[in-house]
DNA sequence: CATGAATGAGTATTCATTCAT
DNA sequence: AATGAATGAATACTCATTCAT
């Protein structure tokens, strides 16, 4: 019996990533996405409504991925607020690390897609940054982390920067090592929210 | 000889960042932005080469102004490093609050840019920042701030946080106060970088 | 998949020439091409890289078809150089007048085409005159021909005046009959090369 | 009191055919005649009506001038069929001698020209033609010339012959010296027609 | 499911011509 | 007469999407 080889739709993804990280959303043509995932042009509509919704099921399966994640690393242990903060850091750079090209994507298309009419990904993207407040909430409340600062400011506040940094390293990895702009945001982040 | 009469190209500029602020820069017709400037389609290539030229002489503009104004603040005055951080922050907060449209085309439009052949703001942009470096090395020379991040990264990590910070307000202005916005940030990065 | 139907290269040939020839290379527009030959303009673009490709194609077409044809020719029979020389003229007369629209392309745009930068139908049109050339010189070596004349001007002088007699003809058939022009053409060539 | 410096017309005319025979009469840019011509753009439609005007009159010029020339040299001597064929070959061949570019632009323009609805040089054109129509039909009354070719043929046939033999020259001097070009002319011309 | 040939709407840019000075 | 800034119509070419096989 013929046996489904391969996953087409995985594999349009993988390619999409890889085009639109190199030429940019706007100029990456299906085509070239067609060829790179060897599939035929009018395949890749049998998976994907059209260019937008490849690049909306990016998205989608990237804060799925982070929010399922995180959630995970969180219910098991018995983390303090900064350790949970820690772990946010930690798995967002882990994930864009194994991955440079979606961190390229991420960090320059995410503007476009949130003008875009329905973002899929709101959903999961909400609850990941949930999760993170409300480990700022409770080191407030222990009286850990300072009062003196806006929480919605926060979140993107922190998310704005570390993908700028995300943004930076993927286009040239060797400017700066990972390894030292994880630790430099850890510690920005952590003391600037200490009491 | 029919003589120029007003500023034409200061109007397509102005045009401009209102078309890329609210179409994007790709969906942008130069036809609209000339009808917006109220020129004929054609004068736009009077004063620019192209599209692109446009869009670099917005940001060349900007960061400009920018690294104009921050120098000729920090001269005059005889500022501590902290004081230094706060008025880049302040600065950059005022031009875009004064501007919400230019916020949109710098947050949207400036990662699109850096992939761009020959980046003319490139000048202004690393000046301005290099000012803020200087306040931070005083800084920590002094033994004020801390030396526990890469001040590489932490370039990067501010402007980043507030380019997140200026797209979400500047695309729904009542979804966060400005003034809460500013003070966030200022006490972040302040206790972010202190010893 | 969609399958080629028909031959939408020959399709396209034949309606450019039938445009070219009535509207000028210049003046001649795609679109219009397209609807001629019953194709959606984007078609055009599968078959040709653009506008100047198709005039190439025309007259490589041409040229490929007069060297050939002329070369079987000649093979086969036994012919004295005048003959050969009657031959050449016959069938570039032969080739116009069952295509007027070719005759008129073919005279109109040839000089345009030839400062082109590559000129694909350089090969067989040297190719077509050097079996012209051949004939005359065994002719003089015969003693048959007059050698008071260069032969690289009469290649050029003989196709020249053709092309102008083909060029009146195109346009207007009824001001000069056809067999006329080629009777006196051939007086003409053969009188003024004999000895 | 201010002498007009000058004729802008005959600049004008001058830069057209410069640029007209280097650019092609298609492409070539009514701002950069004007810029040869050390005039302004607008000054150009001050004395002509639109582009193709230009060329219009650069033709009048050259056939009016032909002519004239043609006649008064055939009007004083008393000159034998032949050497009247002479004659023409011999002021056609000078006056694009003197003006190479003149002579491109008559080989690649006169056929675009020649579907434009006014040809205003036709006038000038076939006077030239008669008088060696008339040439043709005394030598032939004098039993000097045959009669086996069409006189309406010829006049097509040697002009053509002799445009395609300036195009290749203007094109490149060095390929063929002229001298042997016009000897090689008159000789095929001259024994072509004889008897 | 898969293909890739075919479609045709969409747009940046050019440049002959005009016109206010 | 002279200027050259301003105009805006015109068009080759692209590419997301469709559809016949």
């Amino acid at each position: 019996m013929r046996v489904k080889e391969g996953n087409k739709e995985k594999d349009i993804l993988t390619a999409a990533i890889s085009i639109f990280a190199n030429d940019g959303y706007h100029n990456a043509k299906i085509s070239k996405i067609a060829d790179e995932a060897k599939v035929a042009t009018g395949s890749v509509y049998l998976y994907f409504q059209n260019k937008e919704d490849i690049l909306q099921k990016i998205f989608e399966d990237l804060w799925s991925r982070l929010y399922t994640e995180l959630k995970s690393h969180l219910s098991n242990k018995n983390l303090s607020p900064a350790e949970q903060i820690d772990a946010m850091i930690d798995l967002v750079f882990d994930v864009f690390t194994e991955n440079p090209d979606l961190a390229l994507v991420f960090v320059n298309e995410q503007n476009h897609l949130q003008r875009a009419e329905a973002i899929r990904f709101q959903n999961f993207y909400e609850k990941f940054l949930d999760l993170g407040e409300t480990a700022i909430i409770v080191g407030i409340g222990k009286n850990n982390f300072s009062d003196n600062f806006d929480i919605k400011v926060f979140r993107i506040f922190i998310l704005g920067a570390i993908r700028s940094l995300l943004h930076t390293w993927a286009n040239n990895p060797k400017s700066l090592a990972l390894n030292k702009i994880r630790q430099s945001v850890k510690f920005l982040i952590k003391n600037g929210i200490q009491k």
